[in-house]
Order: C-alpha cells, then sequence, then structure tokens
DNA sequence: TATTGATTTTTGTGATCACATTTCCAAAAT
DNA sequence: ATTTTGGAAATGTGATCACAAAAATCAATA
C-alpha cells in the first residue's frame, strides 16, 4: 500500500471538502506527479488529505468525467496509460481545439487583455530562464487560458482544460527523463496578430506553438520515453 | 416544491446507482425535458428514483463536469439558461469538433462498420417517416457515434457527447413549439466518401449535416424560440 | 398595503457505518 | 517449483445522521 504523495495546497475558506480534494489531485495528475497505471484509493486519499470517502468519491468521479482518471471494470480508478497513440490523437485534437478558440477569441479581446497577455509572457520568459518548469508550465497555461476566455460565451475551455489534463502524465514522465522541459514561444507572434485583429494568423501562431511545443516530439522520441518508462 | 418527472430507465444489473442516476438524468437533460433555469435539488431526484442522497450527489457532479449542469455559487444546481450567443457558439464548436473526428475515423473503418451505418442510417428515415423525433435523435446520434468510434485511440467522443448534452435543453424548447422537428440528412454522402476514403469529403459531409440541421436555425427563429420559452 | 424581522423548513455537505465484492497472502495440494 | 484454495484484510458503494447555510413562511411593524 504505497502511501498517496500529495502537494499540500492552500485552500480558501468557503471552499467544500471535496472541491478542494478535486483540486489538489487535479494539480498532481495536470504536473504529472501520478504514475500511469498507479491506482488510486479512496480512502488512501482520504486518509492523504483528513477527510473521508464521501468528498474524495465526488471529486473522483469529476476527474474521471475529466478524462483525466480512468474507472476500470473492477471498480478500481488510475490514470490513464499513455501509448504513442493517445499522444497523438490528444496533440492532434488540443490543435484543433485551441486554434478553434483563439479564433473565435479575437473578436472580443480588449486591448487591456492584450496587454495582460503581455506580461503573462514575459513572466513565463523569466521562469524559463531561470530554469523553473513547473513555474513555466503554469505561466503557459495561463496565456492560453486568458486568450480564450476573452470570448464571453466560451463554451470550449473545459474541453481544452481536459487536453491538458490528459497530457500531464506525459509530461511528469518527460520530465523525469529529459531533466530540463524545451519550451517553444509562439506567444509574441499571437500578440502581433492581436493587435491587428487577424484571426487567421492568432490561429497559425497559436497552432505553432502547440505543434512545435509538447506537439513536436517525434514519435520516435516519444515510444522512446514511453518505454524507459515502462520499467 | 415540484416534484421531479423522470422517465424510468431500464436498470441493467451490475449497474451502480450513481451510474444509473447519472444516466436518467442525463438522458432527461439530452432530449430536453428539463427547462433550463428549473432548480434541482438532491434529495428531490433521490426520492424520485428512490435512493439515497450519496449516489445522487455523484451523478450530479458528473453531469456538473460534463457542462449538462451549472452549479450556482448558492451551491444550487440547475440546467443552464440558453442564449443565442450560447448556441451559436455550442453549433460552431460542434461543426469543429465533429469534422475533426470523422476525418480521424476515415483511416481505421471497416466495410463493415460502414454497413452498420448504413443499417443505422435506414432506420434513422423510418423514425423520421413515423414522426418519431425521439428515436430519431437517438438514431442519429447512434450514427455519429459509430462513425467517430471507429477510430480506436479516439479521446473526443466525450466531448462530441457534451456538446450534444449542452444542446439538449434548446431541443426540448424547440420541440414545445415547432412540434415536428426538420431532419437533415447528410448520411449518405458521408457513407458515399467514406467508401472511397475520402477524408475531407466525409468532413464536409458531416459539416453540412450539422450545419444545415440544428445549426441552421436562423439567429432570429432562435431569439424568438428564446422568447417564447421565457414565458 | 408593503416591508422588515424572526422562526421554521428545506437543502447541501461530509462523517460514519454496514454490506458485498475484490484483492491479497499464506498454507496446502499437485 | 507451481498451482490451488482458504480466509483475512482492504476496497467500493450507498444509506443514514448531524450540522450549517440558505430559502421560505409568517407575524409584526411602518
Amino acid at each position: 500500500m504505497g502511501a498517496l504523495i500529495l502537494e499540500p495546497l492552500a485552500r480558501p475558506d468557503g471552499m467544500t471538502t471535496h472541491e478542494y480534494a478535486h483540486r489538489r489531485l487535479r494539480q498532481a495528475i495536470m504536473v504529472g506527479s501520478i504514475r500511469p497505471g498507479e491506482s488510486l484509493t479512496i480512502r488512501g486519499i482520504a486518509e492523504a488529505m483528513e477527510s473521508s470517502p464521501t468528498p474524495v468519491r465526488e471529486a473522483l468521479r469529476r476527474l474521471s468525467s475529466e478524462g483525466a482518471l480512468k474507472v476500470l471494470d473492477n471498480r478500481r480508478i488510475m490514470v490513464p496509460k499513455m501509448t504513442a497513440e493517445r499522444f497523438g490523437e490528444l496533440i492532434a485534437l488540443r490543435a484543433v481545439l485551441e486554434k478553434h478558440a483563439a479564433r473565435r477569441a479575437v473578436a472580443h479581446i480588449t486591448e487591456r487583455q492584450i496587454d495582460r497577455l503581455v506580461e503573462i509572457d514575459k513572466a513565463q520568459d523569466e521562469a524559463i530562464a531561470r530554469k523553473d518548469n513547473a513555474a513555466a508550465l503554469l505561466l503557459n497555461q495561463e496565456f492560453h487560458r486568458t486568450l480564450y476566455t476573452a470570448n464571453p460565451d466560451q463554451i470550449i475551455m473545459p474541453m481544452v482544460e481536459s487536453v491538458w489534463l490528459q497530457l500531464g502524465p506525459f509530461l511528469g514522465i518527460a520530465m523525469e527523463h529529459v531533466a530540463q522541459l524545451y519550451f517553444v514561444d509562439r506567444h509574441q507572434e499571437a500578440i502581433a496578430a492581436l493587435r491587428k485583429r487577424d484571426a487567421d494568423a492568432v490561429a497559425e501562431a497559436i497552432n505553432a506553438d502547440i505543434c512545435e511545443g509538447i506537439g513536436g516530439f517525434e514519435r520516435a522520441a516519444i515510444e522512446n520515453l514511453l518505454r524507459l518508462a515502462r520499467q
């Protein structure tokens, strides 16, 4: 019975227990700190965060609806295994979703919001410079989220986050073996296109950002990583 | 306290209570039988299906993660309100998602599976002929699902179903005021393109099927429907 | 008559318990 | 040495209860 390691996380008051559990588990999965195939037990998690099975179960149900966890026939719950095929599907889907989200945001985004994007991008560059992978990852997500949610009627964000979640375990594997993540930054290009209100150019910048970033892993490299992880 | 009306639904044995609750509620929302703005109570639903709060709460959490329900600040749960803007986003997203899903299925689908699509399409035509809206709707979904899941590594289906779920309440409104739904069927076109393994043509057929079907509502017609529903 | 304020009821939340199933581990049999 | 089998421990599931917050009800006041 391996004890589950969970980073403590600030709990704003008013936040319910199941919400807190959801957030903590989600973050752990997103940054790849739970290994695929590792099976999670309700009581184990409940104990790890000093609560009871009921709210933990709710958190796990949500995460499985979000694609972050898989419920087996035995009713055991685990992080889905990553394969080269699944990875390919995730990247292709991510590109399609985010191109669309970006395009749909262009008409709504304000100059003020674009300024905010510039700030976030700068902070990310600093994080990369000081080799702080975790911070850079979070800032990269914040950049994309800020852009897409500029559209007030947007409904795609939960799906984008679902893909991020499903890519999390791969990031964990990659970080174990690569030590330093390679970040691609086409954000400047996206920002310039946003200022010109050129939707096609924005979409293309986002596409490049994704495909040359995490999506740029060669298939051979992926299979190699996954083989290493299996041992 | 308005009693919740839920169609009874067969419960395969081995199915857990929360799963059953999830399915029943999901179906009710999908065919639009729960009015937007109507607030759901955990105890009310538990009573309606003769169980207890715990599994119902789990079902509601899943549905809110799937975008079918919204949790308010009061922690009340309701079906999201539909607006013309949101409807537009849903249709645009549906088109993008399903074009992509269709394109990604082409390489994997077998002749046998294409034959199955022909059968489903025929059954749908029969349902339309006998003016059985509910059956036609379900068969239409089965057609699309069968196509997209031909890709064994596909991860997009939950997202497609999420969009269907979010469109459900609109269907309910439309059916209250239009009596007879107008079905567009570009399935034959998709089937022909599949036989030729022409991915672009398949994607285009699916796109047309969506945009000329439920997506074909004029904006004025939508706003009219929504205005009627508000009273 | 409309509005405020107190009380009663309803509701969401989470801990706990009992039950059935599954998993695990060690001893016995092949 | 490997497989089988028995029981013990662990696990998922769902009903119930207690508590706090929210909503609804109703009486008193302006």
